[in-house]
DNA sequence: ATGAAAGCGCTAACAG
DNA sequence: CTGTTAGCGCTTTCAT
């Protein structure tokens, strides 16, 4: 290994003139525990920091079975929405005195099956997984094993999971009965990935928003089938080209908007004048685009942060053989931020 | 461990009736080798999957003295520039059988320095680094126990390590150059943190290009002192109350640029019309911005890519016992990817 | 107040 | 063609 001549415990002990279990103790802190004697603890320690010795966590893993090590399985971590859980769940590991594996599952449930199994292997003492969601079958081995386990943003009903997700229903709800009290009718909606419990929510809370306010469904105005820009591109300008056009469009992503904007500029149309938009997710850039956009803030840093306390809770319930603790199903509200892309049209 | 109770190589020897070596062998190939008969490697392999076995990657990582991990250091993993690196490396590493262990330093070279104590502690075979960059005296041990390393993005002149960086001195000569060429005279440059090589050279590309065109150089119209988005909004808002108004802006980031994007229209001003930028970092959401940005582009893919290849190069060298691989110096050429955010003033 | 020895799960040297 | 044994670096039981 590339740190083969590293020092060891055994080292450190040869060196002081004690045994490893001496420095063992000493190194853990339990030197009160054990009586050793403020000399020989003192001599370790210091003996220890002279040589440079970093313990070996693997060593360590092995021997205690636990490695403070997590996995976090991402579909696109290059997503701003995405990083930003990231790295609150990196931040929060850290602290607990844990180290985050990160895996990119690239939408794709064959990565994501083998990233589960590898982190596996690696002994991760927990996982917090945002599933690519179309099935769920390849976690419940996961659950069966009593794996500590958080899903995040998209979820199984079927599964008996805590996870950490968004209000999607309210944010899509909420977002379209905005475009409705702006006297928007013929509302456009270019969804994500089908067969997800985001895209489902989201696509069922814009039914739901039209339904309620007594607007006819149209079905083929529900459109699209990834949360990417290129869905959002190919999706907005199969809209524009429709006879009545569409006077809004509900994207369920920020990438999906994005590429909407390219369609609509493409076109020669302009938001809100021509179309109107509003959009899932709060982005840093969302107040300088072409048009302000209006969107559905998630709060982001919050489904980190609440996703590591609960896999935290859960190992060490684990790890202290208590009983398990209960299934949480947290659901964060969104926030809608008005800004300038949403017209109000007359009656 | 969450997974105490998962089968080992002893339990799948125990049920097929062979010692423990024989499974080993069979389960990493060695089968041909070591003359192992058809029957039992098709037993071995079978009852190894029937029973769901999982190879300990902790155990193998402190026998073999090889984790098949790498260690991951960034400043900001919610960037979206250093979360499509870092996607690139995961990418990578994973194809190539590593895992990742992802640590972000938030821009503090004290976290930094205890991540690469953890990421020791943790035998990785390896690391990538985009130091916070005002330092290196901690990395240099890094270096002394020949653990492979390569740097991204910053580097150190005074330290001999394989790095892959932009050539942030030519993007900011060019985008400089740009503006003079359109006329403008005035130039002002927000830029990030000090001390950085990032940050000396795409200012020394500033002063030169200034210098090259017969331009005076006034410090005053160089400000700033992060890379992060509040900088750009504070540099932006003193230097446009500034008499006489610089005419262009030069933003030595993405998060720069929108902050000062904040400031110049809080001002009540327009891009280009009343001020010109042009920024580094291009980004999926640049073509729409209120102004499409005129930006310089990185290679944001290449730099994961190449820092991987070239550690990986290094840890086969290293595990092999080879004489050390040469030291890579890569530099990335930017690209100046032209839009809407510099107007052509009157000569 | 301290140590010897066993063992976590795996692989490899050596032995047949 | 297969098995025995030692040992990676660490913690912990048991012993003194």
């Amino acid at each position: 290994m590339a740190q083969s001549n590293a020092e060891t415990i055994q080292s450190v002990a040869d060196k002081v003139g004690v045994s490893t279990t001496t420095v063992s103790r000493v190194l853990n802190g339990k030197a009160e525990t054990y009586r050793i004697s403020k000399r020989t603890e003192e001599r370790v320690l210091q003996t220890a920091t002279e040589m440079g010795y970093i313990p070996n966590q693997v060593a360590r893993g092995l021997r205690n079975k636990r490695t403070n090590t997590i996995g976090l399985i991402i579909p696109d971590i290059s997503n701003p929405f995405f990083s930003t859980i990231a790295r609150n769940i990196e931040i929060n590991a850290r602290k607990a005195g844990c180290s985050t594996i990160l895996s990119d599952s690239q939408e794709d449930t064959q990565l994501e099956k083998e990233s589960l199994r590898l982190l596996q292997g690696r002994k991760v003492d927990g996982l917090i997984i945002c599933p690519v969601g179309e099935v769920s079958a390849h976690i419940e081995p996961v659950l069966y094993k009593n794996i500590p386990l958080v899903i995040i943003d998209r979820y199984f009903p079927e599964l008996d999971c805590t996870y950490v997700i968004s209000d999607n229903y309210k944010g899509a709800f909420d977002a379209v009965s905005y475009l409705i009290e702006n006297n928007h009718r013929t509302i456009a909606c270019i969804q994500g990935r089908a067969r997800t419990s985001v895209n489902h929510e989201r696509v069922q809370g814009y039914r739901d928003a039209l339904k309620k306010h007594g607007l006819p469904l149209d079905e083929s105005l529900i459109i699209g089938e990834s949360f990417g820009k290129k869905n959002g591109y190919i999706g907005a300008k199969i809209l524009l080209n429709r006879t009545p056009r569409p006077t809004a469009i509900f994207s369920t992503s920020n990438l999906i908007s994005l590429g909407a904007m390219g369609a609509i500029l493409e076109e020669g149309l302009s938001i809100p004048d021509d179309i109107s938009m509003i959009s899932f997710d709060d982005q840093p850039y969302s107040d300088y685009l072409i048009t302000p956009m209006t969107t559905i803030a998630q709060q982001t840093d919050e489904i980190g942060h609440i996703a590591f306390k609960l896999l935290e809770t859960q190992i060490n319930h684990e790890m202290n053989q208590d009983m398990k603790p209960r299934i949480e199903r947290i659901v964060l509200p969104t926030k809608l931020v008005i800004r300038k892309s949403v017209k109000t049209l007359n009656k």
